[in-house]
RNA sequence: GCGCCCAUCGUCUAGCGGUCAGGACGCCGCCCUCUCACGGCGGAAACAGGGGUUCGAGUCCCCUUGGGCGUACCA
């Protein structure tokens, strides 16, 4: 075990549910510390009383779960932490890398209307920088910030970046109510977790300039940062509920497995040379930051959906079951009955071949899943017309006799059948199936009909006599 | 406005000075076939534009255009 030399972090705010951008950087995260036997870190930005909720963690905490996401150690809150905040912004008042700024919010607003009339940069210059008077006012502790020169972030994504010092402000660190920014709460947390290796979407790659600042300030050393494109939508424009930035349990309900979820978020701009399907194993193994594109991806529910279905075809057969009952459970369905289940189970290595996602598993067990008589789609009525029913009656009195009760058997006595009725086997195949699964779409008739049992297949095949011709 | 980032098929991407610009999804056609799916074979489909540098540019530099992000006592 290595755990000193990787230590990274995710650090939603709870406000809402694990969106999908989220979960990709705390995937990202998780597999850049994995790769390296290091320690992937939990930290919840909850310093925002207002916006902040219980149930939103929760929901963090359930997406990450489901998705295989596992930290290391306790989820650290933010909030909690808000002394040791203070107490490093005293420290750096002490040094004189900050001071007190007794500006108002009106005077400061004043200053940035005025610098837009006279089309100066709106970044605001307090006027206690550097006065040592002191009036009993509230205060904020701003940074003091260097006024001269380059400053630099090297990031492992994004490249060398520089900015020049006139484009930093001297930001807040403390509230006048005491509280700490983001800004300096999380450079703080970062430092005391000895995170290594900040992974972040790059609408933060200007942020790390700034909280480089603050980390030269304490003499700290900076961690690596690693600027990570966004996802947008389809159509190229920020991601929104319509796109998929939904929560993660949005996918588990629309029938997404979490390693396929996985698989395709780890390809949104990352890559391994060709790779297009793989397991989360393989992804930990090839994991690196390197490979890492600079460009926005958009989100594309179809490949998405391909690789469901790559992932299902090679789940083994009770995981899918395991999938199917949480999925019905999530969409509060009946929970299946002891005959459903067990022939689900017969019927997975057929299902799972067809299927690219749990509902459309679902979707295609109707003919486990219902009771006599079955309810018959538009397109399997159509191939139940007065002459097919006959002609299954026929081939019903064959099919009694079938011994043993195995799909090969029935193959055999179906395809005599056909033969001797002067039709092509999709001619028989088509309606029986249609009598059997009430749709025109199943997994071969012949496995159908073993996974059925006699007694099922009998009755059901009873049953569409009754069927109301015209 | 200012700053920063980005730009290869519709989409995700490979490419790291010399390739017929490769793969995947999706789409189209054919094959397999009891339907669907899987699988197999084939096809259409891209280097945003303009200047340089170089014997040679998708690859390096500059400009334009188009996107994105930032510019808070939000995170």
């Amino acid at each position: 075990m290595n755990t000193h030399s990787v230590v990274t972090r995710f650090a939603p705010s709870p406000t809402g549910f694990l969106h999908i951008g989220g979960a990709r950087t705390a995937l990202f995260n998780w597999l850049f510390a994995r790769h390296h036997g290091g320690q992937f870190l939990l930290r919840i930005e909850d310093t925002d009383r207002a916006r902040s909720t219980p149930e939103a963690t929760e929901a963090i905490f359930a997406g990450m779960r489901w998705l295989g996401l596992d930290w290391d150690g306790d989820v650290i809150s933010q909030f909690d932490r808000v002394a040791r905040h203070a107490e490093v912004a005293a420290e750096m008042l002490a040094k004189g890398s900050a001071y007190k700024c007794f500006a108002t919010k009106e005077e400061i607003d004043a200053f940035r209307a005025e610098a837009k009339v006279e089309g100066r940069p709106p970044m605001f210059r307090s006027p206690w920088r550097d006065r040592t008077d002191h009036p009993d006012a509230p205060y904020t502790v701003r940074l003091k910030a260097p006024r001269e020169g380059q400053i630099a972030v090297a990031d492992a994504v994004q490249g060398g970046v520089t900015w020049g010092a006139e484009q930093m402000d001297d930001l807040i660190l403390l509230r006048s109510d005491g509280t700490p920014t983001y800004m300096l709460a999380v450079v703080v947390d970062d430092h005391d977790m000895s995170v290594t290796h900040v992974i972040r979407g790059d609408d933060h790659l200007t942020n790390a300039a700034r909280q480089t600042l603050i980390y030269k300030a304490n003499d700290w050393s900076v961690p690596v940062f690693a600027h990570i494109p966004l996802i947008h939508g389809a159509d190229g424009a920020k991601l929104s509920k319509r796109h998929g930035a939904l929560g993660v349990e949005e996918y588990q309900k629309m029938g997404y497995l979490p390693e396929a979820v996985t698989n395709y978020l780890a390809r949104l701009g990352w890559s391994h040379g060709d790779d297009e399907y793989f397991t989360t194993e393989q992804a930990i193994d090839w994991f690196g930051l390197d490979a890492i594109g600079k460009s926005a991806a958009r989100f594309d529910f179809a490949k998405l959906t391909n690789l469901n279905g790559q992932h299902m075809r090679a789940a083994k057969d009770e995981r899918l079951l395991q999938a199917v009952t949480d999925f019905a459970a999530a969409q509060q369905l009946p929970p299946l009955t002891q005959l459903q289940l067990s022939r689900m189970t017969q019927g997975m290595p057929h299902l799972k071949e067809r299927a690219k996602s749990i509902a459309e598993l679902i979707d295609l067990s109707y003919f486990i899943l219902a009771e006599r008589p079955l309810e018959f789609d538009e397109k399997a009525l159509k191939n139940l017309g007065e002459e097919a029913i006959v002609m299954l009656a026929r081939l019903t009195e064959r099919l009694q006799n079938a011994t043993p009760w195995h799909a090969d058997k029935v193959e055999e006595i179906i395809r005599a059948f056909a033969e001797d009725e002067g039709l092509k086997l999709g001619k028989v195949a088509q309606p029986l199936r249609a009598a059997l699964t009430g749709r025109a779409v199943s997994p071969g008739v012949f496995d159908v009909i073993e996974i059925l049992g006699r007694d099922e297949v009998l009755g059901r095949l009873e049953d569409i006599r009754a069927l109301p011709q015209g």
